[in-house]
DNA sequence: GTCTATATGAAGATAGAC
DNA sequence: GTCTATCTTCATATAGAC
């Protein structure tokens, strides 16, 4: 009983090409797929929601399998879109860290976020290569957004790595960054974090990292950026 | 055709009361629930499994549900018991701080461990309780014994956290230990990180941790320990 | 392409004998 | 408590008209 795309906002990208029923079809397999997962979701949930018969789902997508695969694979998709459209000008570095942290959970830890995860997770072993899709289109994007802005860092005299390459500390930064906040989100369903919880952790990951990688250590900054 | 506990070798443990024939079932819905999840999981799977009946299933447990919750929580009392289990007498922090990742890392990258994460994190919209019951029996029993390891080398000098309270630091230390490693092994199902590639993350992640926070900062010894 | 109606199989759970 | 056999519901997928 729940109109189409009242609970994870549209994408409404890698659409063309989709007739309007294939458009609708598929963002109303998102909702389901995202919301009850593989295996628990129906092919006749999908059906309602969408408001188009049985045969209309199946013309377009061969099996349940298939339908799934597309969501996904858009789903990525949207999520490379999003991550890679954050930015951030090459400034101080912890302003940087800071927002580039800040803009990762605001992804991480959004409903469709969190969903996505759940359900590639949980389908891991039954469809790997969506899986490792899942992978390459979300931390190692950062994963490399970040290694570059550390890069920079490092020729500009503002991080001293010790040894570890530009990819390993990124590497160790956004996963300080996304680990607990993502980890409580999953596990206490409904009870979202607030937004000072956030900022929290957020800045001692950054102050950590700091710590041990940057070349201007003054130990007393714990206040927050606002951004 | 798979014999009982081929798969996840048995904790063994909670079992106690429970007749030979429960105990029966509730290792092969261990194997089924573990292996397939809650909704992919049958109730037939788990009476072939376990060589016995449907009605036997039914009459230990009234539900596919019930059965599940009774799988889970079993397996969250076990890995209690294994994270407690860890050895950490308090010498030097570098080295007290390895052998809990290491060891904390076997069992998280373990078949079991894996499985039961996938397992509780793509159910927990149904099974909120769940959820909750495993965060309380992993994370926050391990981030409950480096807070006291981390207590204890402040207190001697080993440490400086720099205005972080010990239960702070003790979770930035997990979660950048954990976060990755999970993560890929999550992601990559069947490929499973070699002994190295989980010495060499942990090494880094100390040595990031020791950077940060320890007192006397060598940066150069990132020779991982073998423990 | 889209619909209504239906085939076909499998799921969770129970009945009733022993 | 345990078994065999079965009930009921609902899932995926298709047939055939328009």
């Amino acid at each position: 009983m729940e109109s189409i795309n009242t609970i994870y906002p549209a994408p409404s990208n890698n659409e063309e090409g989709l007739s309007l029923k294939a458009r609708t079809v598929l963002r109303a397999a998102r909702n389901v797929f995202l919301t009850h997962g593989f295996s628990a979701a129906t092919t006749d949930m999908i059906q309602r929601e969408a408001g188009v018969s049985k045969s209309t789902v199946y013309a377009h997508y061969a099996t349940k399998e298939a339908l799934f695969v597309a969501v996904i694979e858009a789903e990525c998709a949207a999520f490379t879109d999003t991550v890679r459209r954050i930015e951030f000008r090459p400034g101080k570095l912890r302003e940087t860290l800071t927002a580039l942290a800040l803009a990762y959970l605001r992804v991480v830890l959004s409903p469709a976020g969190l969903s996505l995860f759940r359900v590639v997770i949980s389908e891991a072993p039954r469809f790997p290569n969506l899986a490792r899709t899942f992978y390459l289109a979300g931390p190692q994007v950062l994963a490399d957004m970040v290694a570059d802005c550390l890069d920079s860092a490092v020729t500009s005299g503002e991080a001293d790595l010790s040894g570890l390459g530009g990819d390993a500390a990124a590497r160790l930064f956004i996963n300080m960054v996304r680990s607990e906040p993502q980890l409580r989100c999953l596990t206490h369903p409904g009870a979202a974090l607030s937004t000072a919880q956030i900022h929290q952790w957020t800045s001692e990951a950054v102050m950590t990292f700091m710590l041990a990688y940057g070349r201007d250590n003054s130990k007393a900054t714990d206040a927050p950026s606002r951004s």
